[in-house]
DNA sequence: ACTGAAATGTTGCCTAA
DNA sequence: TTAGGCAACATTTCAGT
C-alpha cells in the first residue's frame, strides 16, 4: 500500500469503470502496471467489490430499519453471518457491545417486504427476538467510506 | 424501469466492471442493448456512480458505532440534520420510530476519536442523552454507508 | 440486432532497481 | 526478487447499417 495504490483507489472510487490506461495516465503508470496493482488490491481484499450506487428512490428501495438482534445463549459471529447473508435486504450488520448481540441495517422496497425480510431473520434458530426502529426520514447519507 | 433494467442493476451491483456482453448473456439481451440501457440508466440518474468498496481497515477507519439519540421535547428533523452535519464521523443517520429520536451510524479511526465525535453530538442543545453500541465485528457490508 | 473498426483488457517476456 | 514497460494477442466497446 503506497501512494500509487491510494491514487488508484481514489480513481476507482470516482469511477470504477475507468480504463487502466486512463488511470495510468493520471498517476503516471502504464496500463499493465495499473492492472497488476488493481488485481493485487482485489486479491489482498483491499478492494472488496466493484459496485454501483443506485438512486434509492428510483429503485424503490426507500424503506429502512435498524434492527437489534437478540440471540439465545452465545452465538458465533460466523453463524450470524450465515443467517444474515441469506437475506438480501440486509445492507449492513455487525456484532455490538451492549445488550443486543448484533445491529442490522436493512433496506427494502416497502413495509411488507421489510416485514418479510425481518421474518426470515427471526426464524433462524438461536435468534430469540428482534427490536426494530423504522427510519422515518433519512438525515445523512455520506455514501462511500 | 422494467425487470430487465432491474436485472442489469443487480448485475452491476455485484460487479460494476462486468462486460455488457456478460450481462446480456445472463439476462438474455445483446451487448449493445445492454449498453443502451446502462447509458440511459446513467443519464436518468438511476445509476448515481460506478464505485468500489474499500476495506475500511485499510483507510484506518475501523471503529464503528450505532448511536441512539434521545432529545428533550420535540426536535425538528432539520435541527438534527444541522447538528449531525457538523460531525464528519457521522456516516448515516435517520429519525426513527421507537423511543429514540434518531439512530446515527458513526465511523472513526479509533475509540478516542469516536468518543470525541460523540461528545460533539452530545453537547448540542436539546440532545438529552445517547446510547451507543460499538461494533465488535463487521458482518455484512453490502452498501455504501 | 449484426458487423467491423477502434479501444481496451490481458498476458508473457524483458529490464531495472 | 519485486515492479514496470512493451508488445502481441484476446476481448469488448461502439458506431453504422
Amino acid at each position: 500500500m503506497d501512494n500509487l495504490d491510494r491514487s488508484i483507489l481514489d480513481e476507482l472510487r470516482r469511477n470504477s469503470r475507468a480504463g487502466y490506461g486512463d488511470i495510468g495516465q493520471i498517476i503516471g503508470l502504464s496500463a499493465s502496471a495499473v492492472k497488476r496493482r488493481v488485481d493485487r488490491l482485489v486479491a489482498d481484499g483491499v478492494i472488496r467489490a466493484f459496485t454501483i450506487q443506485v438512486d434509492p428512490t428510483v429503485d424503490g428501495m426507500n424503506t429502512e430499519a435498524y434492527v437489534e438482534l437478540f440471540c439465545r445463549g452465545t452465538v458465533a459471529p460466523e453463524e450470524l453471518l450465515r443467517i444474515l447473508s441469506a437475506v438480501p435486504e440486509v445492507v449492513d450488520a455487525g456484532t455490538v457491545t451492549g445488550s443486543a448481540d448484533a445491529i442490522v441495517h436493512m433496506r427494502s422496497r416497502d413495509i411488507p417486504s421489510l416485514e418479510a425480510a425481518l421474518e426470515r431473520v427471526r426464524i433462524a434458530p438461536n435468534v430469540d427476538h428482534t427490536r426494530s426502529a423504522i427510519v422515518l426520514s433519512r438525515l445523512i447519507h455520506r455514501s462511500n467510506d
